[in-house]
DNA sequence: CGTTGCCTTGACGCCGGCGTCAAGGATTAC
DNA sequence: GTAATCCTTGACGCCGGCGTCAAGGCAACG
């Protein structure tokens, strides 16, 4: 399987390759016209990267799931490092969605009290039975 | 005010205010030698800027808030304008935490299933009552 | 008068993960 | 034969928000 192939079939480009193999992560074998050569093992270690990718692992956080495939193991995760990988990953995960919801509690706080200011400026003839409950925590804002 | 000064009182710096002139947010008067010159209401501008970035806001999304008060209102928020990008950034921040969310559950499942497998490789005399219950959802990891 | 410290503009660097173009060789299709 | 398609390496571009260095002006202190 030349390069194109290999791309089309990981739903990626060629270019993405290349970039993998630069960072040493993609190995290559060289058929006799210098064109790079794939297998099917290769395929399943390129979708283990893109996979990690779509989570939104950086490229070097799949390296322990790659040597792990490349050392014979069946599936990338079943190594010590790329467990440690995961931990770590939802440490950063855990941490990173409690700074969005403290931030996104912010914005809410503000949005509600820049609309009460502005409620009270244009406070003509109301019914004063709650202004509305807008921006609802939990993410039910629709 | 010059810059240097103005920077330090909003806990930034010199090149940061340049930067935001170039983008048209932080307006300048000169003096006569060529220098910047600011006042307080620069700084108040300044800080609603800072304060959004800290947010995660783009610079651009700050631009309304930084007309609002150049406008001449208290409250960079207190226009449309600006309650709309609050608006647009709760709805952001949601769909963000959820993604967020669903990745971590998906790599909290896979951390489950690979230690799995090894636990059941290395099953030697263990009691089995219950492998014990890592990784659980809500964020309490550790 | 020199030194130190602030100011000026201009421009390149960085990070990550590629996109995209260039110039040329290999293969395949007709 | 030749055109179209694949492949090769190399190199620059992009995004956002600045950091950092360069070369030089203005100010204030001793």
């Amino acid at each position: 399987m030349r390069i194109g192939e290999l791309a089309a079939r990981a739903g990626t480009t060629t270019r993405t390759l290349r970039y993998y193999e630069s960072r040493g992560l993609l190995p290559t074998r060289r058929g006799s016209n210098g064109y790079r050569t794939y297998d099917e093992d290769d395929l399943k270690l390129l979708r283990q990267i893109r996979t990690l990718q779509d989570f939104g692992f950086e490229l070097e956080e799949t390296r322990p799931f790659v040597e792990c495939l490349r050392a014979g193991h069946p599936e990338g995760d079943l190594c010590p490092a790329s467990l440690a990988v995961y931990r770590r990953k939802l440490g950063e995960l855990d941490a990173l969605i409690g700074e969005l919801q403290a931030v996104r509690a912010q914005v809410c706080e503000q949005l509600v009290k820049a609309e009460a200011a502005r409620d009270e400026l244009a406070a003509g003839a109301e019914v004063p039975g709650g202004p509305e409950p807008v921006c609802e925590l939990g993410g039910r804002t629709r």
